[in-house]
DNA sequence: AGCTCTTCCTGAAAGC
DNA sequence: TGCTTTCAGGAAGAGC
């Protein structure tokens, strides 16, 4: 699923075709993940698109409006989730329309820009310049941008489960189920631990495991385990470098120890008992009927 | 306030 | 074999 990685990819094979085209149309299928599909329609034909960002998991395509709106509006952020199983290609506007493809943006070569979305947890939506910073400002930090004094300052306050903590978009932007489980590994932390409980080796270990797994996984142009492939329909490669994520009752590759999977936050989590201690629980007292 | 759980959706895979 | 059930997950919103 796309994660900060997934999205990295997609972005820079967008950056490398779009900026400078100008869309000519919008069509739209299903549109109950669109904030305002009318919007769409009305605001973007005409526009020329400037660059192509990310923003956590977020996809913004930098635009100037061309159209009829163009006299009074400002510079527009059309901003897209992949969710789950969004994919945003690139395509011939003649090649063959993959089933659940709901966004054909027409552009101005013969090409058009397609959002795919088997399940719709994705999220596409405009925002304009003077409102991109409230959008962003909801965000968390960049995980590969995040000091490990600001990281420490973000963890070691928080009475939750540190899983539930790499999720939270609020925190870090970016990081999803398969790079909060790697990472854990990495740094040999048990999912289920409570923030503020680690130690400060813990954290530093974290922070640079983070790093690490994410700008690996760019490297290898992400984690294609379901439906993900990148602008131009490619596959990622580092699942094959996946540790405990879908490894369950497989071996650990630092111990051999059986990988474990066990919900926590609501998400499954998988780790290896032996590299990752579970938290200390305070023993039930356990009442022995002596009779 | 802070944290966890539930819900949305579909198709693949497991279960019977 | 074929039908039914379960499961996956990002993030909003409900619940505790």
């Amino acid at each position: 699923m796309p994660e900060l990685p997934e999205v990295e990819t997609v972005v820079r094979g967008l950056r490398a075709s779009l900026p400078g085209r100008t869309i000519l149309d919008v069509r739209l299928g299903r549109t109950d993940f669109i904030d305002d599909p009318v919007a769409l329609g009305e605001q973007l034909p005409g526009s020329r698109i400037l660059g192509v960002t990310r923003l956590g998991k977020f996809i913004a395509i930098d635009l100037v409006p061309g159209g009829t709106a163009s006299h009074t509006s400002e510079r527009l952020f059309l901003i897209i989730h992949l969710g789950m199983t969004g994919q945003l290609m690139t395509r011939l506007a003649s090649d063959p329309v993959p089933p659940h493809t709901h966004v054909f943006f027409g552009l101005d070569d013969g090409r058009e820009l397609r959002y795919t979305d088997v399940r719709r947890f994705g999220r596409i939506l405009l925002v304009p310049e003077s409102k991109i910073g409230m959008f962003r400002e909801r965000l968390g930090a960049e995980p590969l941008e995040i000091t490990l004094k600001e990281f420490c300052a973000r963890f070691s306050s928080r009475g939750a489960r540190v899983k539930a903590l790499l999720l939270d978009q609020g925190i870090l932007r970016g990081v999803g189920n398969i790079y909060a489980d790697e990472s854990l590994f990495r740094a040999r932390i048990h999912p289920a631990r409570i923030a503020r409980k680690l130690t400060q080796t813990q954290l530093a270990r974290l922070h640079q495991s983070v790093r690490t797994i994410l700008t690996t996984a760019i490297r290898l142009r992400g984690s294609s385990v379901s439906d993900y492939v990148d602008s131009d329909g490619n596959r990622g490669e580092f699942q094959l470098r996946h540790r405990v994520y879908q490894r369950e009752g497989k071996p650990c590759v630092r111990c051999r120890e059986k990988i474990r999977r066990v919900i926590v936050a609501g998400r499954s989590s998988h780790f290896c008992p032996r590299c990752q201690p579970a938290p200390r629980v305070r023993k039930v007292q356990r009442r022995v009927n002596k009779s």
